[in-house]
RNA sequence: GCGGGAGUAACUCAGUUGGUAGAGUGUCAGCUUCCCAAGCUGAAUGUCGCGGGUUCGAUUCCCGUCUCCCGCUCCA
């Protein structure tokens, strides 16, 4: 069953997720928006767990680290200093001839005046291609799907797909949504300036730098990660909370990014959420915290409930690391697709704050009197301090809790029995316990009523659930990870006990009323 | 963005060689039912993804467009 079945699992969870309200897809009625999906009911249940259960960890659950919660727009020198202004710029270009579009930096290199056959997918289109340049005023010989007497321009490189020297120019397209602040109206400047332009003769590239820099002038941009404003505000915190070396600032939260490609439902969209710490330490003691955060961090996601196996770090090669980094590690989940990112980890030195510090003429520093410094002997040291971030994926994280959760049975001899169930971590369960009556008369709803309202008291999500058959109620919560039910039946009437059904094995005690709250709160705070 | 596949009821899908559609599941109501999608009776639901064209007539043919899936490309 193992890989045959993987391809059609990730539709049969696309599928439950509309059907039982977790996520459907953004502006559906309009004919949906690409890329962008909306939590229904469930879904925001389910990731707002999911993303208690970081803070809580993180935050929470230790001394060194607080939180923040950053606005999503920030000034557009953040991100000249982040380097996401440079770096999220891939120079794009266009090919002529067969249309592929791609990053001239990695295209294949070829001398000016080399030869560049160019090789189309078959004859009919190399054919095509010939018309096409013949009209253009290039004249080449077809041989095959392949055509000859082309020259490499001075570009230096060529088409990757097709081989073809007939490329756009170079285009940055830059990752970071672009929008502008305030009540300013880009688009009239950039009309007077084409029309000057214009009057003027400019050609196409000064006519888009010019428009490139007035729009420059009122521009903000979406977040494209939420670190930057950790290492931005890392004195306000570090001083108003009188924070010591090591610690941590940790944010969740929404950011945005131009993706090129869209893929794999939720897991990667323009817009996600994260969850991400910055932990300043003392230089030289990144890697040991790196090895920490690990440890940390993986133990963190079994704690959700997310099985070993399909767990695992991947270590960065050196030529994927940021030239800044000195070790990376993802966390991996295995998806029906395979191995992918759902937390980076890396040991990322002093050059964030280095470059804030450089960027914004603020001195960055920490101050710590117990220290030595190295270069005079005295006691009271200066540093910039290096930096160790866990940056987890948190809509990622909620599209692995339900591959990881999603289970069939197989119907038992007779036919029946079969079902769908989300072995959810309570945790994570959008409900943590149905209250069912197990017929609609004699007095059981409103007893189930008041048992419900016991657990609106105690904080515990629970739903009052009356609709068909217990056992198709059962099913249905089932269906959204529901780990508990209570069932008030006639023997309820006379000794206020109720039937706790489980989820996993759908095995039932009997079990006081009074006890009910505390005995799934109980199980909410195990941990495992 | 490129190549391939696909969009029909809430879900899974059938169908119409061009004459405005059907099944199963689900949903709703009633009866029944004391524990795992039971049964009986009845009911609702679709501008056949969207827009345009051809046609007496388009869900069907053509064009455009949006969205999804697979591969490529890209990806803190």
């Amino acid at each position: 069953m193992e890989d045959s079945q993987k391809p059609d699992l990730m539709d049969k969870i696309v599928s439950l997720c509309k059907r039982r309200g977790f996520v459907f897809q953004s502006s559906e009625i309009y004919g949906g928006l690409r890329s962008a999906y909306d939590y229904g009911p469930m879904g925001s249940e389910l990731k707002r767990n999911l993303m208690s259960e970081w803070w809580r960890f993180m935050v929470h659950s230790r001394e060194d680290v607080v939180g923040i919660d950053a606005s999503i727009i920030m000034r557009p020198e953040v991100w000249q200093s982040s380097g996401h202004l440079a770096n999220f710029s891939d120079p794009l270009v266009d090919c002529k001839v067969c249309g592929e579009r791609f990053r001239a930096d990695k295209a294949p290199r070829k001398a000016e005046g080399e030869d560049a056959p160019i090789t189309l997918g078959d004859k009919g289109r190399a054919k095509a291609a010939q018309e096409k340049l013949t009209e253009a005023g290039v004249k080449l010989q077809r041989d095959g799907s392949t055509l000859n007497g082309a020259k490499a321009g001075a570009a230096g490189y060529v088409c990757p797909n097709c081989g073809s020297p007939f490329l756009s120019d170079e285009r940055r397209f830059n990752l970071m949504f672009r929008t502008s602040l305030g009540p300013v109206d880009p688009i009239g400047d950039v009309v007077d300036i084409v029309r000057k332009a214009m009057a003027e003769g400019a050609d196409d590239k000064a006519l888009r730098a010019r428009v490139e820099g007035a729009l420059a002038a009122s521009s903000v941009y979406l977040r494209p990660e939420t670190a930057q404003a950790m290492f931005v505000q890392f004195l306000n915190v570090q001083q108003s909370l009188s924070l010591k070396v090591p610690f941590g600032i940790a944010q969740m939260g929404k950011s945005f990014r131009n993706e090129v490609t869209a893929e794999h439902f939720i897991f990667r969209s323009c817009e996600f959420e994260q969850m991400e710490c910055e932990y300043f330490v003392p230089p030289g003691e990144g890697p040991k915290y790196l090895d920490y955060w690990m440890n940390e961090r993986m133990k963190w996601w079994k704690s959700i409930g997310i099985k070993v196996d399909n767990l695992r770090f991947r270590k960065h090669d050196d030529d994927e690391l940021a030239h800044y980094s000195d070790g990376c590690y993802d966390v991996e989940y295995k998806f029906p697709w395979g191995w992918d990112e759902l937390e980076g980890i890396a040991s990322r030195t002093d050059f964030d704050l280095k470059a804030h510090a450089a960027g914004s003429g603020k001195k960055l520093t920490y101050f710590d009197p117990e220290a030595v410094d190295p270069e005079t002997g005295k006691p009271g040291r200066h540093y910039v301090p290096h930096v160790v971030e866990p940056a987890a994926g948190a809509t990622r994280g909620v599209l692995a809790a339900l591959c990881d959760a999603y289970d069939e049975e197989p119907a038992d001899a007779e036919g029946k029995g079969a079902r769908t169930v989300l072995r959810l971590h309570p945790r994570l369960s959008p409900i943590k316990v149905g209250v069912l009556p197990l017929v609609k008369k004699d007095g059981m709803p409103e007893v189930a009523r008041k048992v419900v309202e016991a657990f609106f008291g105690a904080g515990v999500n629970a739903k009052y659930d009356e609709q068909h058959a217990i056992g198709r109620r059962y099913a249905r919560h089932d269906e959204v990870g529901t780990p508990y039910c209570l069932t008030v039946d006639t023997q309820t009437l006379q000794d206020e006990t109720v039937t706790i059904r489980y989820r996993d094995d759908r095995r039932q005690e009997r079990i006081k009323i009074a006890d009910a709250v505390d005995t799934v709160r109980k199980a909410l705070t195990e941990t495992t």
